[in-house]
DNA sequence: CTGAAAGCGCTTACAG
DNA sequence: CTGAAAGCGCTTACAG
């Protein structure tokens, strides 16, 4: 009876006949979501037992003003019994539009889910969603394939996610004249887009580290995915990597050198409270992790606490996103804010007057800005 | 130039001729997402132009064996270079399957974004609609009203989340003959729909408490929203209070006794830390804290290192639910495991066997798991 | 105020 | 292997 599933000792069962219910167990009555149904209603029929025109049945539910009420009346009432509405998708069709927005997403949902920077993205996009009185399509790469997933979409426009190879998303869009928005990728000049900071942000928050004398630095990375090794890989990542080039080069070190440690790994507090654990348990500790997230920055805190590493005493620690988690964390967590939200929202409001055919201009850079708070302090000597 | 955003110093500007960016700006070019353009091409034109029947274009995109190999190379061709493809809404019209499934919410999806718990029931959901190859369509309430989301949503079937009050929707979807699972909602008997014990893991959770001599407890509730205050409500919010209630009456308490404080305060980790700091400054403070979710429990446990308080020697701290960060946050929760992802899987799986025809038993059970960690302990003398 | 007709863009028996 | 025809279920000028 207890099939195992993967949140532990939690498990299924056929509901018993108990009091967690809201009421008791039923005998094995057909289901009626399943039952085998005569065909859906259509205008057609409701028209007939009507006795009017299609027409006046879809005037009934679009356009009420052009029929006497007594008309209107009736066909509301025959639509009633029968149980017609009109059909969404058909309605689509012949209206050539779905209101509903698309988000294309690099990764399977279950990923995306587990990723909190997703999490604050899709509310600030979600504002525009529930103002625009729309619904919000998630788009998952099929077969792996962001670009198969394209034709098969009902959406009246795409927010394009974490495209930094375009392996012919644009070109596809664009045969499709579908509107798009590109967020987090490397957007060519002629394609909307909406960024971030990532270089500068990443530049501050070296630069900080190193005035406060750290030299012997842990560098936690993230892999953005199979394809999206350090080598090609043109998006918000690489940006930030060659901010934090640019600071070490100011003080003679690089990213080969001995004294800088570069880890790649999933960008998981897990991941991060292993990495770190590793780190510190070797010959070379740093003085210095920078994580480029802040969920990896939060494991790294966990992993010294459980060391008995002191912050910012013995090591200090950065992270990248300002996710609301890194003001809550003890010691608070030194960061590079990005506008999460307000890049869903932009993205959004592009996106939403593209449809409309306004004109804008197809760039828009967000910035970051350096939080300085306890988990970063002068390097010990 | 620094319109304020609400993730504080962020700001939007026009993108500058800087190194952040992919390249440099661009003059003022039209932009090609809404460049008025010529109609799209549709089968007849490459049918047209290719010298073939529509039976034909259609072939070569969907049955190709039907064709010999040079027409299909030809119209498909044509069909590249006029930049043609199947329109999917009226292949979905045809087809009579849209390949999504649609997610009901009760709420707007800023406010389910926020919530964590959303995110682990979207890893699950989203683990079948990745092995199902289709996409996931967020239909949040059209003017405060779910059931008014229902008749535009292009969507093979429904998973429906926290429907606590039918204000029709079920009838809507019956009528619809639209497959349907309900969860978190109160579900009647002959409707398919996915629940777990809350009832029994919150006795077992004050139970623990009861047994380590509490007697004087402050409960963190949640509100879930404006119509679901306690009364009326029915759904997983009220079958927890009636564990609570069911275990405090098994001590000669209840929620009506002047020792046991009911606070009901939105879900969020910061609503947690207010009302707890409230509880602890005032006359009559509890030994234990009884929240409803983690994230509330969370939010108590931070006031409670602000103020300087022992967890659990002067206080004990429990949750519902078993978020992630309930393992990670010190001293560790203990809380009551719902499986949130297997909801989200199980959802999933009884809608895809809905749509198929196949049928099941209409409910099913999950069950919840008293997890004791560390921040509940004897009460103090 | 009401309706006959055309059309949205495709797919799929059916017939050759 | 290929095509003419019907049909998916609706909306919307257009004409009365």
């Amino acid at each position: 009876m207890n099939r195992d599933l993967d949140e532990g000792d939690a498990s299924v069962a056929v509901r018993p006949t108990g009091s967690d219910a809201s009421s008791g167990s039923s005998p094995a009555r057909p289901d009626p979501s399943t039952r085998p149904s005569r065909p859906r209603p259509t205008a057609r029929l409701v028209a007939e037992v009507a006795g009017v025109s299609r027409t006046a049945v879809s005037f009934a539910f679009n356009d009420p003003a052009r029929l006497s009420p007594e008309t209107r009346a009736r066909i509301l009432q025959v639509a009633e019994e029968l149980g017609y509405r009109p059909h969404p998708v058909a309605r689509m069709l012949v209206r050539g539009q779905t209101r509903t927005l698309g988000l294309l997403l690099p990764q399977d949902i279950p990923q995306v889910m587990e990723n909190p920077y997703y999490s604050q993205f899709l509310v600030g996009l979600g504002q525009v969603v529930h103002r625009e009185g729309m619904s919000l399509l998630l788009a998952p790469p099929i077969r792996s394939s962001m670009l198969q997933a394209i034709p098969y979409a009902a959406v009246d426009g795409f927010v394009v996610c974490g495209l930094e190879i375009d392996r012919g998303e644009v070109a596809e869009l664009r045969r499709r004249r579908m509107p798009f928005v590109l967020v987090d990728s490397d957007a060519p000049d002629d394609v909307p887009s909406v960024e971030v900071t990532d270089r500068q942000g990443m530049a501050d928050v070296v630069r900080h580290l190193l005035q406060l004398g750290h030299r012997r630095l842990a560098v936690l990375s993230f892999e953005g995915g199979p394809d999206r090794a350090r080598h090609g890989y043109r998006g918000p990542l690489a940006r930030r990597i060659s901010g934090l080039t640019e600071a070490l080069g100011e003080v003679g070190l690089s990213l080969d050198h001995p004294d800088v440690q570069f880890v790649e790994i999933p960008c998981t507090r897990a991941d991060g409270f292993r990495a770190t654990r590793q780190l510190m348990t070797s010959d070379h500790r740093p003085t210095a992790i920078i994580a480029l997230s802040d969920i990896l920055a939060i494991g790294a805190i966990d992993a010294l606490h459980d060391l008995g590493i002191s912050i910012p005493g013995e090591v200090s620690v950065t992270g990248f996103d300002d996710q609301p988690e890194a003001a809550w964390v003890r010691p608070r967590l030194t960061t590079v804010r990005q506008p999460m939200q307000a890049k869903g929202r932009v993205a959004g409001d592009m996106l939403i007057s593209a449809i409309r055919g306004e004109s804008h201009h197809p760039h828009q850079l967000l910035h970051t800005a350096l939080i300085v708070r306890e988990s970063s302090g002068p390097a010990p000597t």
